[in-house]
DNA sequence: AGTGTTGTGTATCGTTCGGTACGAAAGTGA
DNA sequence: TCACTTTCGTACCGAACGATACACAACACT
């Protein structure tokens, strides 16, 4: 019988945990973007050295991916939750709340990754550049499915347009992220979701 | 009387204007954003040596600020023109529409300098960076000022809240500048703000 | 104990960064 | 023609950038 044990590392153990590692990285690359951030703020972050960094993670790039997909299984896991919501109302709902920076993880940094980690930047991070905008645009097609199931189901009106809804949604979502970044309160983000709402149909 | 000739220059005339100068860097920091652009990006696009980039705009920083005041009076003029509509409702279709990327200047960078130039940047750029927050800011604060003159004139109805109101047209702004450096086509951006409309009271 | 393998730590690599020193060039007024 | 003033162009500064070479340390397996 296999054992979960990932068979036995054969060199010497590693001195610091992946994860946690990947962590610290997500928050550095978070508050200060890919090109505001340097290999010597991410090891002083990690509290690893910088060979250890490389052999790790790759370089600075890989490092980013691997830390978008933790983002996104992490602090941004509220957008497939919200997606599991039963009706398209309750969807909307939840993903404009996500947003607001609830303070019960106010540890976090303001804002959005995917928006703020490289919107605009110089050609030697355009990988990444376009790594954060394909993420983002699966973000809209997610919500854009959900709402075309919504539709099917009856649960939205029959002349509404999902895609364009769900661009909408998503349009509002990256402006209250942009709104965070710039220092918007909780309780304004909250108002400004429940007036986004008010175009609901129903 | 004195005529518009602002006296004779003494020493070497410049070999450039100065303003086309700095509408070829608003053009590059609009692209690629503060931390993304070098000095040599920008000495290479506005065709000057670097010395003279420094004496004509001081630094980096400085040469920033001077393109964010040609922005605003350039491109982002829009912005004032909109505010200048009678009804309030005439004001936010205007604004939003200004922010669809209109192919009439179809030359220019995709999104807002205000939101790309540093949304999220390490700590030597924090200072352009409170810069640009505070033009958002500023913008906001523009917007919500001309929705108060409306409710006072009757143009809006009493029981909505201007700030919330001038809030929700910047996020709803913001993220469509997202959406445009994401790519989004500007007749894409149309139906969005067609659909932030319909949440306006009348 | 010995061997192979992998991570750690120091000390760098070459490049690019933002910013300047300095002499030649091109104007002004006398 | 001769100072005087301002700009231009080359060549360069120290610092920080992303990324590595290499010797040593710590484990597994025999």
């Amino acid at each position: 019988m296999k054992t979960k044990q990932p068979a036995a590392p054969k060199g010497r153990p590693r001195a610091f945990d992946t994860v946690v590692a990947l962590d610290r990285a997500l928050q550095v690359f978070w508050r200060q973007g890919f090109e505001g951030t340097s290999m010597s703020d991410l090891t002083d972050a990690m509290g690893i050295n910088r060979p250890s960094l490389y052999a790790a993670f790759g370089n600075k790039d890989a490092l980013f991916r691997k830390v978008l997909a933790r983002y996104a299984s992490g602090p941004a896991s509220y957008v497939k939750a919200a997606l599991a919501e039963p009706t398209a109302r309750r969807v909307v709902e939840k993903l404009l709340m996500g947003a607001t920076c609830d303070p019960s993880s106010s540890r976090a940094p303001r804002g959005c990754l995917a928006v703020q980690g490289a919107l605009a930047c110089g050609k030697e991070s355009a990988g990444v550049q376009r790594d954060l905008s394909a993420f983002r645009e699966a973000g809209v097609a997610a919500i854009r499915a959900r709402l075309v199931r919504a539709k099917r189901e009856g649960d939205l009106p029959g002349h509404s347009n999902p895609g364009d809804l769900a661009r909408y949604v998503a349009t509002v979502l990256h402006g209250m992220a942009v709104e965070a970044a710039g220092g918007a309160k909780p309780a304004e983000l909250r108002r400004v979701a429940k007036l986004a709402l008010a175009v609901w149909p129903n």
